[in-house]
DNA sequence: ACTGTTGTGTTCGGTATCGCACACAATTGC
DNA sequence: GCAATTGTGTGCGATACCGAACACAACAGT
C-alpha cells in the first residue's frame, strides 16, 4: 500500500476494529478538539454526534430534582460518548461534560447509525462498552451509598489516571466536589489527608499522584472491581483480533 | 383464526411485539413460578435463562468490597431480566433476587440469542428497555448521593407499587433496609413517620399505601423523573404497534 | 400452653457530612 | 504595581446515619 498515511488510532474502541472496518469509517470520522468544560450533550437533548475520545475524557452526569448533579460515569479512550444511539435512542439521558481536554473522533448520528447497522464488529465493540458502562454506573450507585468522600475521591483520581494515562492531571477541588456531589470542604479535607500520607501532591488545580499503590490501598474496592472487569473484557476481546494495532493498554 | 387460544401476555415487553413475532416465541417460552427470595443470577455467573416477568418483580443488586450490597434496579413486567445477553455478554454483573413472587416467562440463553438476532422487533424492545434500565441505575446513583432514607424509601414503595400494580405488597423492614443499604432502624423510623402522616399502614411485612399522591410528594423527584421517562418511551413505542394487545399500562 | 422465631420499636454514643461563613494565598488582567 | 479573580484552608453548630444492644409483640410449631 504505497503512500498510505500512517494513522494513529488512540481510541481503543475503534482500535479494536478489524483494519477493514476501520478503513471504512475513516472518511466519515471527523477529528475534533474538545476543551475542558465543554458540554457535549445536555440532558434530554438530541444527540448530534457520537464521540470516540483519543486522549480526552468525559464525565456523564445525572441531575436530581434539586438541580444538583453527580457524576455517574467517566469515559475515556476505552469507549464512546453516545451509547444510547446504539440502543436506538437519539436523546441523551445524561449531561456529558469534557473533563480533560484533548482530541476525539466523532461521527454524525446518521453516519453512526448506518455504519453501526452495517458493521458486526462495530456493534460488538459498542455493545461490549455499553455493558461495561452499565457496570460502572451501577458500581457508582453502590459506591455512593457505602463509601466516604476520601475513598470515592481516591477512586476518582485513579480512574482519571487510567484515562489520561498520566500521573498528573488538572482538576480543581471545586470542580471535583461537583463531580462527587459533596462540598468543597470535604474534598479539601480529603485531599490534604492524601497529601499528608505522601500519596499525592497538588497545587491550584494540578494533581500529581506520587504513590499509585498507596492510593489504590486507600480507595474503595469499587476502583479495582470495575477496572478488573474492564481489563478482562478488553483482553478477551481486542487482543485476539487486532494484535499490535494499538499501543499497550494501561487499563 | 378459529380455535386460536386466547393468550394472556402480561409481560409488556413481549406484549409490545407484533403478534407474529410473539407467536414465534411462544413454543420456546417456558412459564415459570418465581418465589420470593429466589436468586435468578448470582453476580459474575453464567446467565442460563432470560426472564420476562408477568406479575413478579426482581431486584438487581451490586455488591461492594465489604460484602454489603445495594439495589441498583427494580424490574417488573415492563422489562426483562438478563439484559447483558442483548449486549453479547452471558455473565451477569449483578445479583438478581426475586422481590415479589409470581409468574414469568423464560427463554434459554441459546434460544434467546437465536430469537433475538432474528427479530428486529424483539431487538428494538429489548434495547429500549436496556436504555431505560441504564437510566434507572444512573438515577439511583445520584439518588443515593443526595436523598435521605425517608425519600428513598418512599421512592422504592412507589416503584414497587407500579410494578405489582397494587397498593398492597409484602416486604419486611429488614429486607427493605438491605435493598436501600441502610440499617433497619433507619427504615423503621422512616416508616413510622409515613404512618403518622397517614400515607401508609403496615404490619409485619405487609405494606399498604393509603395516599399515593402524598407519598409522591414526600418521595424524592427521582421517582417521577424515571417514571416519566419510562411512560414516555413506552407510549411512543408499544401503543402504536399493538393497540389493545395488553391491559392498560399503569406505568 | 409453651417455646422459638420473626418482625418491629427504642436508646446510646460516635462520626461523616451538611450549610454557611470567613481568611488567605496564588494567579491574572490592567 | 495594584486590583480582581480563582483556588485552598479553617471553624462552627446542626443533622443524618452508623454500629450495637435491648425490649417486646405477633406468629408458628409442638
Amino acid at each position: 500500500m504505497p503512500g498510505a498515511k500512517k494513522v494513529v488510532v488512540p481510541n481503543r474502541l475503534l482500535g479494536a476494529l478489524p483494519r477493514k472496518e476501520y478503513q471504512k469509517l475513516l472518511p466519515i470520522l471527523e477529528p475534533v478538539n474538545l476543551t475542558f468544560g465543554e458540554i457535549l450533550y445536555e440532558s434530554q437533548t438530541q444527540i448530534r454526534h457520537v464521540y470516540f475520545p483519543n486522549d480526552c475524557f468525559v464525565s456523564m452526569l445525572t441531575t436530581v430534582d434539586t438541580g444538583r448533579a453527580a457524576e455517574v460515569g467517566l469515559i475515556g479512550s476505552e469507549g464512546m460518548i453516545g451509547v444510547p444511539m446504539a440502543l436506538g435512542v437519539a436523546v441523551s439521558p445524561f449531561r456529558a461534560v469534557v473533563q480533560g481536554g484533548g482530541t476525539a473522533m466523532r461521527l454524525k448520528t446518521g453516519d453512526f447509525r448506518r455504519s453501526f447497522s452495517n458493521s458486526a464488529a462495530l456493534k460488538r465493540e459498542v455493545f461490549l462498552f455499553t455493558h461495561l458502562l452499565m457496570i460502572q454506573i451501577a458500581q457508582t450507585a453502590a459506591c455512593n451509598r457505602f463509601h466516604v468522600v476520601g475513598q470515592r475521591m481516591a477512586r476518582w483520581m485513579l480512574m482519571t489516571r487510567d484515562r489520561v494515562n498520566s500521573n498528573e492531571f488538572r482538576i480543581t477541588q471545586e470542580f471535583l466536589a461537583l463531580m462527587l456531589g459533596v462540598r468543597r470542604v470535604g474534598v479539601s479535607a480529603a485531599m490534604s489527608d492524601l497529601r499528608e500520607r505522601n500519596l499525592i501532591i497538588y497545587s491550584r488545580g494540578t494533581i500529581t499522584i506520587l504513590d499509585h499503590e498507596g492510593l489504590v490501598a486507600l480507595a474503595c474496592g469499587c476502583y479495582k472491581t470495575v477496572k478488573d472487569i474492564y481489563t478482562e473484557a478488553q483482553a478477551k476481546n481486542g487482543n485476539t483480533r487486532t494484535p499490535g494495532s494499538h499501543p499497550p493498554n494501561p487499563m
